[in-house]
DNA sequence: TCTATAGATTTACACGCGTAAAAAAATTAT
DNA sequence: ATAATTTTTTTACGCGTGTAAATCTATAGA
């Protein structure tokens, strides 16, 4: 007994209705059993309450965490999360925005792959569709950026580690895919210069995703390497830290922060792995409680907003140092 | 000068106009850059082309990898597939099947909780959708069910660790959430008694999904025990043997096959990291691309077959032993 | 060349909702 | 009690597609 456009109300906020019509409505639904028709719902809407969701790689447990807490916090806000994984490559990663796009969603909130991206294509969605960028930055793409100050981490380690034994080398790949990888080099040189010591970087070879591979083939090398015993290796993500520490346990290497001990292996992001790694890992845990509040909290306003002159904002989170038995 | 059933038709199946029309579709749609409305192309279709995917815990490596597998063949079949996580939880796996119910998907692959989930509201759904469980099986729910023969695969494990040093002790949680750990304990306790072996369950106490972590725990304690001086350990899972690893190498104990060694441990699943876990985990493969394949067959078939008298089909895949270091 | 048939296309309508503007009802001010 | 104002509801219409039935077109056989 009530008109389709109060249901219509009803259904975009409960409380936009008069509590007597609310109270009919609720029975009806309930003796129906009705749920609206989510295609006819948002197909003349003018903004849906879909947001999408795109990480690099969902087989990373750390990228596999942070979708979650964003997830958690999107349906919190009365929206509706829609996860891809762009797998590791850029033409996924765009795949994964055009059907986006076919979704029409209020906004995106994009982990891009980086140096692989497809720097034009992702600006032209970005200017399609309301876009924050977390974890990795890419210049000019998307409204926001929030992620981890790579500067204040590194150099916090660093200091750690120089202070509590040999000064470290940094571990990393050549030609690292991930934008933070560059951010962390210089912080590394930076850091070390500004301790007055000389930086030694430690350039492996390797493509791709799988980095625990890359760290484990490249540490058997090093470890062979007498050069190295003694050593202090920060690397410059977890996941390989976790291949040298394997490499190093198989070569007989003991790693620890103990005097007995051949080597000390500090990471970058605590990892969901890096509690249980032999020894447990020294690493940096980012601040991702904050980074996922923070881009949810600005996609939010940005869909809100009226506010067409907004400048693109950026905000980078604290690392905070955490001490295991690597190093 | 096309009518839009034509479009209809190409946007459906390119091949079922004529050549002709087809090219001039084509150019048009290159022409004014047109792609069709998703939600009204979904409003008034029969089946859509959406395949729901959920799956228990993203977090796991080992369901992302499923899932991510999963994904690829069902984009192969010209299905959209949507990623759900029920993040461990059984108010998230309904929610998901409830969200997913609004999407009206042509089917869904649902790798249950297990003993958490609500069983019921399962066999509602599945009684309204296309269901295919994989991984864990709950009777009475979804069309077909396709997962790994745990009696197949531990009795593997557990011939071979008997043939080449001391039988091996079972390392569960007492009370598991997931139905493939009961299978997997009864297949232990009968693989023992072909072989005449008296078998041994160490049954842990432990909640929810953190089974590194219950792994690590419960392996402290039983590292202390000198009675497992020697012995051998199957674990229930790959990540409660990742924690149980943990917890020898802070022992200072040598896990390994070789002589010199205090213990040996094995686990089953060969997760993504148990390659680089120190010492390397040996371990059991699931056939996850059979299983994976079969799946979406199955769901393909249900899909398009008018067959409503079908059997609940149900095929179990063997495992595969991965002989590495630690046993 | 004509007819039968299969295939391709079009006509006509429906789907379930959102949106704007108009109308009605409820509330407050005079 | 009446008028002015605000809140709530309704009327009227449109969105971009799918579907069934009708029509048209091409092909093959007589």
């Amino acid at each position: 007994g009530i008109s389709r456009p109060t249901l219509s109300k009803f259904f975009n906020d409960a409380q936009s209705v008069k509590e007597s019509t609310r109270l009919k409505i609720e029975q009806a639904i309930e003796k129906h059993d009705y749920r609206p028709n989510f295609y006819a719902m948002n197909q003349n809407r003018r903004k849906t309450k879909n947001i999408g969701l795109v990480v690099p790689n969902l087989t990373d447990p750390f990228f596999a965490g942070i979708a979650r807490k964003l997830e958690e916090l999107i349906v919190l806000s009365g929206y509706n999360p829609l996860l891809l994984s762009s797998h590791g490559g850029p033409e996924q990663e765009i795949a994964n925005l055009d059907s986006l796009r076919s979704i029409k969603p209020a906004g995106v909130l994009l982990a891009p792959l980086g140096r692989a991206s497809n720097v034009q294509k992702l600006k032209d969605f970005s200017a399609l569709v309301p876009t924050v960028l977390f974890d990795a930055n890419v210049e000019g793409v998307g409204e926001a950026f929030f992620g981890s100050d790579n500067h204040q981490s590194i150099g916090l380690m660093v200091d750690y580690l120089a202070r509590t034994g040999q000064p470290p080398k940094f571990f990393e790949m050549k030609d690292p895919i991930n934008p933070n990888a560059y951010k962390r080099r210089a912080a590394y040189v930076s850091a070390m210069e500004k301790l007055g010591l000389e930086p030694e970087l430690l350039q492996v070879k390797g493509d791709g995703w799988n980095f625990e591979e890359i760290g484990f083939a490249s540490g058997r090398q090093i470890m062979q390497d007498s050069k190295y015993r003694g050593a202090t290796i920060l690397c410059s993500n977890d996941r390989l830290a976790i291949g040298l520490l394997s490499a190093a346990y198989e070569s007989g290497l003991r790693v620890g922060h103990s005097a007995e001990c051949d080597l000390r292996v500090a990471g970058h992001d605590d990892h969901p792995f890096s509690r249980y790694t032999c020894p447990s890992l020294t690493t940096i845990a980012q601040d991702y409680d904050a980074i996922g509040e923070r881009s949810v909290s600005e996609m939010l306003k940005i869909i809100d907003g009226a506010n067409g002159i907004a400048e693109r904002s950026e905000e980078l989170f604290e690392g905070r140092l955490v001490m295991r038995s690597s190093a």
